[in-house]
Parts: structure tokens; C-alpha cells; sequence
DNA sequence: ACCCAACTTGGTCAGCCGACCAAAAGTAAG
DNA sequence: CTTACTTTTGGTCGGCTGACCAAGTTGGGT
């Protein structure tokens, strides 16, 4: 009833929608029910925006981004590397554990989104988006903590993506957080192993001979040669320390 | 028009049903286009089932098991651990890439059923199926391989299926195969990492002094007791075996 | 031959959906 | 005040859905 431009009451609309996401799922989302979370009339909708797709893609276009970007953490210079991924997992964690019903209309949104050619572009760009931001995690790790990643960033960055997205739809369904704190922390300990100290002086790339480089080649089926000594890593060092030398 | 048992109609409005679940997705399973699909009346839907949910239910609890289980592949007891691991992956992937739509309509279906209070138990009983099969198969490759899991067979299921969920959501989404083929031999790796070799005489836990615990103490508070010393990490085994006897 | 139970058919029903629109109500400029 | 405009209202439209049912059809047992 009061008087409102068309961008506000876009703007009601739009935070109508994302609520009734969040809380009753992608198909309860529709015009009539977004119109009477934001207290207008069914007709204004079609005033604001032209179609239900129109609002739908600047949700995923745009919120998105602001409730997801920033999921990992920051790093910290100190400590394990392990407590440093651990940390960083747990900073994106605790926004699962503290709003389920977002990430799981995410899972919604994808699917639908999936199976229209039209619009499947946008499921596409965001997880796009979602592995560069990792990816850009990744790096900043390794310069913070002076270390080098043994497998490419790209692939590392697929991983992680892979870790928290599985783990993510899991606990959606069984809602078991010691379970998945639990496989969370396993992963740290499995991506810290990834990190290679890059040695004080720098050794120009063309002067390492060929056979000190870890083959992790991309590719499909031939496994990367991951050195299994720099994989090694958290290795408990007073145990270690105290073999004999063989004879 | 021919005439046929209620079981029959049952059976073939099942596959019906089915078919358009993998290549529609699940809004498209309507009982009009399943009985279309299946060549009946839609009035013969509710003299063959009561519900549109009892249908689906039905599917769910049933069909998913057959075209899921034995997801992970055989277990090869010669060749590289990373090999084993790498296989056993390679044959779950390979259906994920012969039939996206069947993985696909599987989120659909788990992320409609979580909506529903009433039935949510069976996305629940699915996963907790799952979760059995994928630990089953660790046990087996434990066996055949003689070889020990360094972290809890449950959590490391856990990852496992975490893995192969979250690969596939993000296949689904850009269909980037060699993506996908490196990260899950990237994961093969990893996983393999967990594997130690079973001493011939096995050395007691208790034998292990305390400070050769590494401190990575899995945050959450509540974290289950995922044993921190055979969370020990991948020592490589050589040395390990070349431990004295304590006098 | 009959009959009854099982099956089939075509149609109907209420409900929800997205979309649309004519007209009323308000508002600001001239 | 009048005009020109934006916004608001209430209602309608066609389409699709799950569900239901009364009337017809068929075929096996008696």
C-alpha cells in the first residue's frame, strides 16, 4: 500500500525470494508466495520483474556471490600447515552448520538450473567463479606461508571444491557433524601434505634436473609420480629421529 | 488397451517412470507422462498406486540400490596401491560418464526428498547404505591388500563418498571430464596415502610413546576419537619395519 | 450361458501456477 | 485545477497437476 518505486519494491521482492529460499526450498519459491513474504499483491510482481525467471537469475546471479564468496577462511602465518587448511575448512564450515537451508537450496538451484539449456550457463559460470576464488585461496596459502603446492593449483583447487561441496550434501542429509568434522579434519591433514617448503634460495626452475620433478602431470589415467617422500609430510619427527642408522 | 495384471502395470509404470527420471529429470515425472511414457491412460495411475509418492518412493527405495550399488569397483591385489585405489575409482567414474542424467536425477531426487519431513528418512537410508557399501570395500581392500587404514574406516568411507559426490555434482555442472579424471586420481593418491603396510609383528599401541603423537588434534571439540596415533600419517615403511626391539 | 470380479476408459474436479490487464488511486508538473 | 504520469488493485485467463469416479469392457469360474 505505501508508495514505492519500481527498484524498491525489485529490491523487497528480491529479499522476499531469497527468504523463502532459504527456508521452504527452490519450489516454494513462487510469484505468489515471494509477493506475500514482501506483503504486496500478486500483480505487482509482473510489474517488477517481467518473468519468474527474471528474478530467479539475479538471485543466482547475484546473492549468490555475496552468501558464498569468502568461504574459506583467512590463513594464518603460524602454526601447522595442517591447523592452517584446518582452520580455513572450518571458517566455511561453520556457515554450513549455521545455515543449512542456504546451502541446501544451493544444491536446489543447481539442479534445477542444470536441466535448462537457457540458464545451465549460470550453474556453469558460478561454480566457475567458486573454483577461481579457491584457487585464489590457494595461492594465497602459498605465498603466506612460503610453500609450494605438489600438484597443480587448479586440480588442488578442484579438490577442495569436491571436499566441501561432498561433505556439504552429506551432512544435508544426515545432519552428523561430529561425522563430518571428522572427515573435514582427515582432508586437512591430506591437503596440508600437498605443501612442499619452497627452499630459502630459489632454485631457477631450468637448473632442477629432470628427474628431481614430481611427475604429477595433469593427465587422466598415468598416475603422477607424487613423490611419495614429499607426500610423506607430517611426519611425526622425534619418532622418525630416533631410528638407528642401518648398518 | 491389452489386458494386464495390477502387478504388471506396477512393473512396467516403474520403468516408465524411471526412464523419464534419467532422461527428463524429476519435475518431469508427472503420472500423465509417466503413463504416456509407459503407453496407459492416466487414469490407470491411481488403480495401480494410491499415491504419485508411492511411485516415487517405490523408485527410490528400490531401483536406486541396483543401479548404485557396487559402485566401487573390484580390488586388484598386484600393482601400486595408488593403482588399486585409482581402478576401483575409475570403475565408479565410468558410470557417472555413461549416464550424467541417472547421477544427475539422483541429486534431484536427494534433494527433494530432504524437503520432505516424511519421507526424508530415506535419503538418510540411502546414504547410510552407501556409507555401508563404500566402508565394505575398504574393508576388503584392507584384506586383500594386507594393508591397515591409518584413519578409521568410517570416517575414511566418508571421504570416500564425499569424493565421489562432490566430483560428480561438479561434473554434472561443466562436464569437464579430464578435470574430473585428475582430481580423482589426484584423490587416488591421497587415499592411498592412508594405506600402511600390516607389520609382520604388529607393534602395540601402547608401545608408542605420547610425544610421537603429532598434535594436529582434529578441532571441533566434539571430534570422535579418530585415533590420533594411527592417524599417524604415511611413514614411509621401510624405516618403521626397522624399528628395534624395545629392550 | 451366466455372472461377478478384475480391469479399462474417458471424463471431471479442485487446486495451484505464471501471466496478463483494465481500471482505480495516487502524485507531481504545468 | 487540470493534465499526464506512475503505481496499485483486484480480477481473469489458460494450462498443468494429482486425484477421483461412473460407466463400460473383458474373461475366467461355475
Amino acid at each position: 500500500m505505501p508508495r514505492l518505486t519500481v527498484a524498491q519494491r525489485r529490491d523487497l521482492l528480491l529479499q522476499a525470494a531469497w527468504r523463502i529460499l532459504v527456508r521452504d526450498g527452490y519450489a516454494a519459491a513462487t510469484t505468489r508466495a515471494i509477493c506475500a513474504e514482501a506483503g504486496m499483491k500478486q500483480g505487482v510482481f509482473h510489474y517488477c520483474f517481467t518473468n519468474r525467471d527474471e528474478l530467479l537469475l539475479e538471485i543466482a546471479a547475484g546473492l549468490l556471490d555475496a552468501e558464498i564468496s569468502a568461504s574459506i577462511g583467512a590463513v594464518s602465518r603460524d602454526g601447522s600447515m595442517i591447523d592452517a587448511v584446518n582452520n580455513a575448512f572450518a571458517a566455511y564450515w561453520d556457515t554450513v552448520e549455521a545455515e543449512p537451508g542456504l546451502h541446501q537450496v544451493l544444491y536446489e538451484i543447481t539442479t534445477a538450473v542444470l536441466r535448462d539449456p537457457r540458464i545451465g550457463e549460470i550453474a556453469r559460470f558460478q561454480y566457475g567463479r567458486y573454483l577461481e576464488g579457491v584457487a585464489g585461496s590457494l595461492d594465497q596459502i602459498a605465498e603466506i606461508r612460503q610453500i609450494e603446492w605438489d600438484v597443480p593449483r587448479d586440480i588442488l583447487a578442484r579438490q577442495v571444491v569436491t571436499v566441501l561441496d561432498g561433505l556439504t550434501l552429506h551432512y544435508l542429509v544426515d545432519r552428523d557433524s561430529a561425522a563430518a568434522r571428522a572427515a573435514l579434519a582427515s582432508f586437512a591433514v591430506d591437503f596440508a601434505a600437498h605443501a612442499r617448503d619452497i627452499p630459502a634460495r630459489a632454485i631457477p626452475a631450468h637448473a632442477i634436473p629432470a628427474h628431481a620433478i614430481p611427475a604429477h602431470a595433469i593427465p587422466a589415467r598415468d598416475i603422477p609420480a607424487r613423490d611419495i617422500q614429499a607426500c610423506g609430510i607430517p611426519v611425526p619427527d622425534i619418532p622418525i629421529r630416533q631410528i638407528p642408522e642401518p648398518a
